[in-house]
DNA sequence: AGTGAAATTTATCTAAC
DNA sequence: GTTAGATAAATTTCACT
């Protein structure tokens, strides 16, 4: 773990917020010159701490009108099944998140689907067709509350 | 719904993967100009297709090394007591997304921790504490496969 | 070490077409 | 939609603490 400083942590949560600041706003924003601003980000993407920089699409507006949470459970748990399974998210536009989980399932996605006929062609394609999987288990999702991956970063 | 046309979805895929990409960078992908570039991201962004534009922190870099995928039953599904809860949701840092689901479960949550113990504090604070919740089931996130909102682009 | 100011390089914005 | 010139920002250099 890196260590990060005051200045770092400011700039992290402006920068999860936002990173289209220029340097002279972040400046201001955590008491820095903005070629300090800019040397710290260099450091904090170099090392990892920041992992990425991408512009959020809304779904709605590119014809992604639902969003299903899945919960999918394996035959077996065993190494090859999981690592196929992994790389078949991987491979499958329409899992937005795929998390490895413990307990009741073995994975949680979120999928998105043009509608309610496409996500149905989507299970047929994604889960009857492979034999590893026992069973799965679809949530309609109403509302997103928060879909950012703000994470809470602390002193 | 927007209107997209090819070198709006080029964009927008590029984006979602790299927002630090310059005009120039981006005209080479989408064979426009830099400024037809520069304009049409204008467009995306004020139409709100674009929806925002943020850094990805690492949660382990910031220390938040454990990550739980938690299913929330409310007692009644009653506006008001649905309305708290996402209230609560969206002023709650540890939740990282939170989604209002139909099925087996009411919310589906990501939430990030330091470690176990802190994790069992935030559950005490959050869902012990709140008597609109009747139950919470907890899995805890083994791996991270796609964590990204890249969503599927199609012409 | 990490910082800040000025010069240089680079990117973006604003026209004009 | 493009090209070219003006504006603004990021990067590099360097002196300082």
């Amino acid at each position: 773990m890196v260590e990060l400083d005051r200045a770092d942590i400011a700039l992290l949560r402006a920068m999860q917020k936002n990173n289209r600041l220029t340097s002279e706003e972040l400046a201001g924003v955590v008491h820095l010159s903005p070629t300090a601003c800019q040397r710290r980000l260099r450091r904090l993407r170099s090392e990892g701490v920041i992992e990425g920089d991408v512009s959020i699409v809304s779904p709605k507006a590119v014809g992604r009108h639902v969003t299903m949470i899945v919960m999918v459970s394996l035959e077996r748990e065993r190494a090859d099944i999981v690592d196929r399974f992994k790389a078949a998210i991987r491979n499958t536009r329409e899992v937005m998140m795929g998390f490895y989980v413990t307990g009741d399932a073995d994975f949680m996605l979120v999928v998105t689907a043009r509608d309610m006929e496409d996500y149905e062609q989507f299970t047929r394609r994604f889960f009857y067709e492979n034999h590893d999987i026992k069973g799965f288990k679809t949530m309609v999702v109403m509302d997103r509350l928060k879909a950012s991956f703000a994470i809470p970063i602390e002193a």
